[in-house]
DNA sequence: GCAAATTGTTTTGTATGATAATAACACTGT
DNA sequence: ACAGTGTTATTATCATACAAAACAATTTGC
């Protein structure tokens, strides 16, 4: 159905397949993918039952679903509409998963990237200034487990956890959004980097100089020690991109 | 009903007076204010439907919206549970009003002001990079409203669009989320400075620097300038919390 | 006795049909 | 032209059923 592969199964959180969640799935994507435009109607809950084969309570509960992600506005005679885009929860779990599903990899990846070197340094730092012991002692944990990792791929999940705990040890709700991008854009990173770099030895040396910098609780220096990580992984990522649009254009 | 005033009437999104949404509101005000912790299940369906004196169909299409915010996982014989509060939307319209609602007015100013010195110098920064030309002209449009404003009240709507003018030229996805946190923050924000500085007149100089940075596409001096200008309003701030603390200790 | 299968129970999930509220739109009388 | 008024399409809410899932208890098979 879809075109994309997204690995939903090693996901965290689960995926409930039940019929709403299945429309809502389904409608959220062409959302996404523009198939409905900000500001178009569409189909109204009756269209939709005949189109999904549903009956109506599930069509409007998926809708009403939509509706609290932001994508949606519904008004009776009216219809539902689609929202302007600076109305949508991109920080959702599904609508960043419909996201990537209708975006080109790469550009997913490039603004991913981007976000994180603005919102990774900051954490950083208000990690090393509010941090608790029990928070330090999660990272040191996810770095450990960094370390044991035999291969690259075994590598990734400390590696989120250690940016998820990063985040949490900052204790500010409102960037604690943000560990969603981590969660969908390191493992996708992943299968890029470990295309150049399958054993990379400096990746948990770098970690580790987040990590000292937080338990030492300067700031600057945690700041810097995250700015040196992304570069490093930016470094190999717009590499490969480059190399794959070299490709792309070379076929055409 | 809620103990709280939040002026809703004067936000953007004008609000949805109908039950479900009223529903909603209250279930994920309860959430906020903890009195149904994470992990927590809630009374079921039926008990809402006593609760509310509603009936199923709009408990349930409020429970649905608040699933689809993340406050909530639904199961079959188990009820609603609380999710982590990891998983919440903070960054969601109804959650961040939901969320002011419940919190400390001090303690919502201070994390906000924390979220705004991470983001906006990083957003500023992009922007500089990255602007089209009629982004430039929005930019130039709420500055040019912002000097036109005479008194400091009048200041706040343009200083508003100023931030999301700024946000929207970073052309990135995943950070338009943030532009919630600015829309709540500034008018709140503004209760606290105008009490303390009526007539601020190196607020425009300051914007000013911004915007001259951003259309030269000097990312660095975009960044500095922003964080110039957070720091600004971040000592007024802090400064009034802390008169407002010690107030506080004096009457107990 | 013990484990596996079965049945029961509670709760959400889905379906259906009916009625109310709302707001866009056409119409009407001035 | 225009204010009011009715019409109508659409969502909003209600009520009632039945299906499915998860967990608990109980029976069954050995």
């Amino acid at each position: 159905m879809s075109p994309h592969r997204m690995q939903e199964s090693q996901r965290r959180g689960a995926i409930q397949p039940n019929l709403r969640h299945k429309l809502a799935q389904s409608i959220g994507q062409q959302i996404l993918k523009g198939i409905y435009a900000p500001g178009a109607i569409l189909p109204n809950e009756a269209d939709w039952c005949r189109i999904f084969g549903a009956s109506r309570t599930a069509v409007r509960e998926a809708i009403k679903t939509l509706n609290g992600k932001g994508l949606l506005a519904s008004r009776p005679k009216v219809g539902s509409r689609v929202e302007p885009r600076e109305r949508w929860n991109m920080l959702d779990r599904d609508v960043i998963a419909w996201h990537f599903a209708a975006m080109e990899r790469a550009e997913f990846l490039r603004s991913t990237q981007e976000a994180r070197k603005v919102f990774e340094p900051g954490i950083a730092a208000l990690a090393a200034l509010k941090r608790t012991p029990l928070q330090l002692t999660r990272l040191d944990a996810a770095l450990e487990a960094m370390r044991a990792a035999k291969y690259g791929r075994a590598m990734v999940a400390p590696d989120v956890e250690f940016h998820l705990a990063l985040l949490a040890a900052a204790n500010n709700d409102l960037m604690a959004s943000f560990g969603l991008v981590i969660e969908w854009a390191l493992p996708n990173l992943f299968e890029v980097t470990s295309r150049i770099n399958p054993a990379p030895d400096n990746v948990v040396p770098l970690h580790e100089a987040v990590v000292k910098a937080v338990r030492r609780g300067n700031p600057e220096a945690a700041k810097r020690a995250m700015m040196q990580l992304l570069d490093d992984t930016d470094e190999i990522v717009t590499h490969d991109l480059s190399l794959a649009a070299k490709a792309a254009k070379g076929r055409k």
